[in-house]
RNA sequence: GUGUCCAUAGUUCAGUUGGUUAGAACGCCAGGUUGUGGCCCUGGAAGUCGAGGGUUCAAGUCCCUCUGGACACCCCA
């Protein structure tokens, strides 16, 4: 095969795209009743931005990113998150003098150079939505309330939601020299990657699903005992706002952020029929993003999820029964001189919102009607010589079997009286 | 980037210690008397056995390299 698509991409054909596509609108429109509305940025960016906005040292864009030179020499990034390309676009066209809050959803692909394995694509789709503007609590809220709705909607079963505060600039600094101080006094213990990330990246390593990292860490100091009375505050207006609504969500003290923007609280919903990348979304607060990006100050919240993984879980779960397009009506004909009166037909159909397929192969009537069961239409009309005499049509219920016959003129009508 | 396993019709897979024209099922195509699908029956098409190299009288089968896939690490949605 001469062609192949690049690894770690992947075609969706015609018999998945409607599945996509239905997904995608239901998505749609729980964002809408949300109130957030659809922002839509360019696949790529500068590359500084990503590198600002992520974080030079994070792996997303120290060995992750797809980064070329254009012909006019810029540094250019296919977008490996869109967290940073929508506050770009938020800062750039001053959104936030327009209102105070701004909430923005997103669906789009994003591109990340890894290994492909289940669950992880190098160019990927994700949904989200971010709240811009508010530094409340219940904003906070209100995303996990989405994000987690639109699960719900799907009827997705065994999902957790994680909650944690990876607290502000202050606490967390103060927090890391106490976590790196626990750490160096049990190294030992630690696996090598970890005995690595002590220095770079501490809280990560209560992450890890290494063993001996889980078992040496037991007894490590948590965030949570260690936040400042703002970020400890706010983490309890969160826990009692979710209580109020009855979401369910369980503490985990061990949730750490890959992306370095986060502050105060980060979740995570997981589910444990995924594998190994058992993650279905992840967000939390970024109130230092904007600034960093050469904004206002301005506090934000929202929430990126995998769609992929979203349409990995339907499938295992057997959610993804969506009704895959088909035509309402299809013509076959008895004898290839009356192709063109069929497609005159099919065209007046068309002209009148009736979807309609017919024979473009010049078959037999056998393979016609094949055809029509194939595409699992609801009618067949065969156009003859009685037909054309005639000017009344048989119309075959395809379900049924049964056979009416149906004045030419009144064709429109008797299927748009079918609708509903 | 690392590791393990894998790669044969459109798809899912057989293919015996290396030995004639590489098989099955499903799918696809055409038929099963004059103008009606789904089941059934008959027939048919379809594979540079992932690519390249090597060993051998002989390679789908053994060896090497590459590419791709699955899964895990890493990282993350």
């Amino acid at each position: 095969m001469k062609y192949k698509s690049i690894k770690g991409t992947k075609d969706i054909l015609p018999d998945e795209s409607y599945i996509w596509i239905e997904v995608e609108n239901r998505i749609r429109n729980i964002m809408h009743t949300y109130n957030y509305k659809e922002i839509r940025t360019p696949i790529f960016e500068e590359t500084k931005l990503f590198a600002r906005g992520i974080g030079e040292f994070t792996d997303i864009v120290g060995k992750e990113m797809y980064t070329f030179v254009d012909r006019g020499g810029d540094s250019l990034t296919l977008k490996p998150e869109l967290t940073a390309s929508v506050i770009r676009a938020y800062i750039q066209h001053n959104l936030g003098e327009k209102q105070p809050l701004t909430k923005v959803y997103y669906i789009s692909p994003a591109f990340r150079q890894e290994r492909p394995q289940a669950g992880r694509l190098r160019q990927f789709h994700q949904f989200g939505a971010e709240a811009i503007g508010s530094k409340y609590p219940i904003v906070d809220a209100e995303i996990i309330s989405l994000s987690s709705k639109i699960y719900e909607s799907f009827g997705i079963k065994n999902y957790k939601i994680k909650i944690n505060s990876v607290g502000c600039e202050v606490c967390r600094n103060e927090y890391k020299t106490i976590l790196k101080k626990f750490l160096f006094e049990i190294s030992d213990k630690l696996s090598p990657e970890s005995q690595k990330r002590i220095n770079v990246n501490p809280m990560r390593i209560l992450d890890s699903k290494d063993e001996d990292d889980i078992k040496a860490t037991k007894d490590a100091p948590l965030i949570l005992n260690y936040l400042c009375d703002d970020c400890k505050n706010h983490f309890n207006q969160l826990e009692e706002l979710l209580n109020f609504l009855d979401i369910k969500f369980e503490v985990d003290g061990r949730i750490v952020r890959g992306l370095d923007y986060y502050t105060k609280t980060a979740f995570e919903i997981i589910s444990t029929e995924l594998g190994s990348q058992d993650a279905l979304a992840g967000g939390g607060r970024y109130d230092l993003l904007i600034k960093e990006l050469g904004g206002k100050d301005t506090p934000a919240v929202g929430f990126a999820a995998g769609m992929e993984r979203l349409l990995m879980v339907l499938q295992k779960q057997n959610q993804n029964k969506f009704q895959a397009p088909k035509p309402k009506v299809f013509i076959a004909y008895t004898d290839q001189s009356f192709e063109k009166i069929t497609f005159n037909l099919a065209h007046k159909l068309r002209s009148n919102g009736i979807s309609c397929e017919f024979d473009f192969l010049k078959r037999s009537l056998k393979s016609q009607m094949r055809e029509a069961n194939r595409q699992n239409s609801d009618y067949v009309i065969v156009i003859g010589e009685e037909e054309i005499n005639s000017n009344w049509l048989q119309v075959k219920n395809m379900r049924t079997g049964e056979i009416q016959k149906v004045g030419i003129e009144n064709l429109e009508n008797y299927f748009l009286g079918l609708d509903e």
